[in-house]
DNA sequence: ACTAATGTCCTTTTT
DNA sequence: GGACATTAGT
């Protein structure tokens, strides 16, 4: 026994503690850097170790990385076989929702081969239906899909009702409320004739599946143990989820940190991290507060900003690595400034042996980066981008998917007129024909052939029918699939968007992905549900630089550390947002944000500010506007940074002297 | 019926 | 500066 556990002597008491709790209910808080994943991948060890079952362990991570990360620690830490902890139910609410519902989701009337929406799809099928009910031609502006999107997550996600939500979080929306009703009613009907599921759904059709007392017991008898990971970051209906698997077996860790709640806008609620003891009675509480990532100089820091928090329940974090540089504030002129300085800091750490990837920079909001993106490529220092646009809201991709998704649902409205309409000569008239000429006809894609529209387009619709019925021979070949698509696509691209050649490129790549699927269900469904997540994911290995510089946005670089941090664009405006600026939880939600970004530092921190920034809608002629440093950075927190000055006058001002030496009595009064 | 051109509004974070 | 809607023109 000993021999076997040897491994737990690398864990402090308390993270030992966690890993080798008995049954029940655990809620381990953990603060930033105190080795959560480490206590996770330890106890997946330690419970196949002792004898669990590979298969009955489920472990709910934020993205698949973090899963397939924790899993291979665990099979490093306790030797295990990589078949067995292979097994593990491993990934996110969403993916964990999609396979059970491919097993269960018959009980709820459900087909197998129903299609999962991204939230580009769910807002284009809103758009459709608010044109359809005419809510697009009103007087008064109605709200646009985006906005529509967001209400109705609110209200599912929230489990609040409509009005509740228009008041508190929309209150601009209220005079529409009746057709609002009107319309979420016709998004769901339509959603469930269609057998299309949106993000919400995968939830909620799994919490649905739960409400049947049997069928709770036989979908959370699968496992005998749940652990969750950011459980800071999980909304009501997670928690609800949660709380019936586990109606009868009690085995359940939950971790998370209340101060690094930054989700709530797509509905996390605190509150499931507050109210777990109460929910699971007899519940264990750990907490680890020492980290082991940053310097005291940076948790000086990082522990002043999280000390402005109004609610908090966390303690101060605390480090055995009592030394090292002062973390800097730098003031720049503007943003080119900005982008100079972080720049050069960059090249000269890298110079004294931090390889770029392990620096980061990160911000608020994806453009944030723009400038300072040029700004790299010009000095040829290479980086990848998380976070921000994805590839898959790109027009070009859209499109390609378009087509297969066609192939594998033809119910597909919104698939359907998309690409119809990517013929010349197509528009919404003859595209909705097309289509409901292919539903008469068995939802068989193929008879497109022998559609009769107008003479202009029956050759193209008729090639359009040629390579559905080619697409349906190729099954089990999605790369191939992606092939015959390209060729028949990729002529069109010059006439429908700029940039042609480089568009070529993404679909060039969007074809090796598929070359590593068997089936294109599986293809499309992790292409939806774990979206490539950097900008360079899509490269090919060839075009890929053995080195390259982080830059993330702040949500996306949870859970992750690097050597050297910069945080840019700290000023009021981007951080908080001012699009995040009217309720005090907002600015609270904002607050966490500086200190999740914060607390990512092992060694070095920045923190940088524009004193003058772009701003693309803003009122002056120049479109530049004039930022303050932001409201987080107060005097004590001030206290704990170098300042800097950086501008025109002379590349780097040192900085601010405060410290008055009175050199004249001293040189006076020395040796006489 | 479709396309091109002009005008207006909004601009965050993500599964 | 971009998405989206409306309008005038083919």
């Amino acid at each position: 026994m000993e021999d076997n556990f040897g491994w737990l002597k690398e864990l402090n008491p308390q993270q030992r503690l966690a890993v080798t709790h008995g049954s029940g209910p655990l809620l381990v808080i953990a603060g930033a850097g105190s080795g959560k994943t480490r206590t996770l991948a330890y106890r997946v060890a330690y419970l196949i170790a002792t004898g669990v079952p590979a298969s009955r362990i489920l472990l709910l991570t934020f993205t698949r990385r973090a899963a397939e990360e924790m899993l291979k620690r665990a099979t490093a830490v306790a030797r295990l076989e990589e078949v067995t902890s292979g097994h593990v139910w491993g990934g996110t609410f969403h993916s964990v929702a999609n396979r059970l519902l491919r097993i269960y989701g018959q009980a709820l009337g459900l087909g197998r081969d129903f299609t999962i929406m991204d939230e580009g799809d769910a807002e284009d099928l809103m758009n459709l239906l608010r044109h359809e009910l005419g809510f697009s031609a009103t007087r008064e502006r109605f709200p646009q899909k985006g906005t529509l999107r967001a209400i109705y997550s609110r209200c599912v996600n929230g489990n609040e009702k409509l009005k509740v939500v228009l008041e508190r979080y929309f209150p601009w929306c209220l005079p529409w409320e009746k057709q609002l009703k009107q319309l979420f009613r016709r998004y769901v009907e339509r959603k469930q004739k269609q057998q299309v599921l949106d993000y919400d759904d995968l939830l909620l059709y799994w919490e649905q599946l739960l409400v049947d007392d049997r069928m709770a017991d036989e979908v959370g008898g699968r496992f005998d143990h749940i652990l969750v990971d950011e459980y800071q970051d999980t909304n009501l209906i997670q928690g609800n989820i949660l709380r019936r698997m586990r109606r009868k077996n009690k085995n359940i860790m939950v971790v998370g940190d209340d101060a690094q709640s930054i989700y709530s806008f797509r509905g996390a609620t605190v509150r499931n991290i507050l109210d777990f003891p109460r929910h699971f009675p007899g519940t264990t509480i750990i907490t680890l507060d020492q980290n082991y990532r940053s310097t005291m100089p940076i948790l000086r820091v990082t522990n002043a900003v999280i000390s402005q928090a109004r609610e908090r329940y966390t303690k101060n974090l605390w480090s055995e690595r009592k030394t090292g540089q002062r973390p800097v504030l730098a003031t720049c002129a503007d943003e080119t400034y900005q982008d100079t300085f972080v720049a050069d800091t960059i090249l000269k750490h890298h110079e004294a042996g931090i390889p770029l990837h392990r620096q980061a920079v990160l911000f608020r909001a994806g453009h944030h980066s723009d400038s300072l993106e040029i700004e790299l490529a010009r000095r040829q220092i290479p980086f990848r981008k998380y976070g921000g646009l994805r590839f898959l809201e790109t027009a070009h991709v859209k499109d390609l998917l378009g087509f297969l998704k066609i192939v594998e649902n033809p119910r597909d409205e919104l698939s359907w007129f998309r690409v119809l309409q990517l013929l010349k000569g197509v528009g919404p008239a003859t595209a909705s024909e097309a289509m409901k000429f292919v539903w008469q006809h068995g939802y068989e894609p193929a008879v497109l052939s022998e559609f009769n529209g107008p003479a202009i387009v029956r050759e193209e619709i008729k090639r359009l029918g040629g390579l559905f019925r080619q697409l349906k021979e190729l099954t089990r070949q999605p790369a191939a699939q992606v092939e015959l698509v390209r060729r028949f696509y990729q002529p069109l691209l010059p006439q429908l968007y700029e940039n042609a050649p480089a568009r070529q490129k993404d679909l060039e790549n969007l074809e090796k992905i598929a070359s590593r699927y068997k089936s294109l269900t599986s293809f499309l469904i992790d292409l939806t549900l774990e979206p490539p997540t950097s900008t360079s994911d899509l490269a090919g290995p060839a075009d890929r630089e053995d080195d390259w510089l982080v830059l993330s946005t702040i949500h996306s670089a949870k859970g992750c550390e690097w050597d050297v941090v910069f945080l840019i664009h700290a000023s009021d405006g981007c951080l908080p947002s001012d699009m995040s600026a009217d309720s005090p939880e907002e600015i609270e939600e904002e607050l966490r944000l500086a200190y999740v970004a914060m607390t990512r530092a092992r060694d070095f921190l920045y923190v940088s500010w524009p004193l003058r920034y772009y701003h693309a809608w803003s009122r002056f002629v120049d479109r530049h506007i004039f930022a303050q440093r932001s409201r987080f950075l107060s005097p004590q927190v001030c206290q704990e940074f170098d300042q800097l000055v950086v501008g025109p006058a002379g590349e780097t001002e040192e900085p601010e002297v405060k410290t008055v030496i009175d050199a004249g009595r001293r040189l006076r009064t020395r040796w006489f």
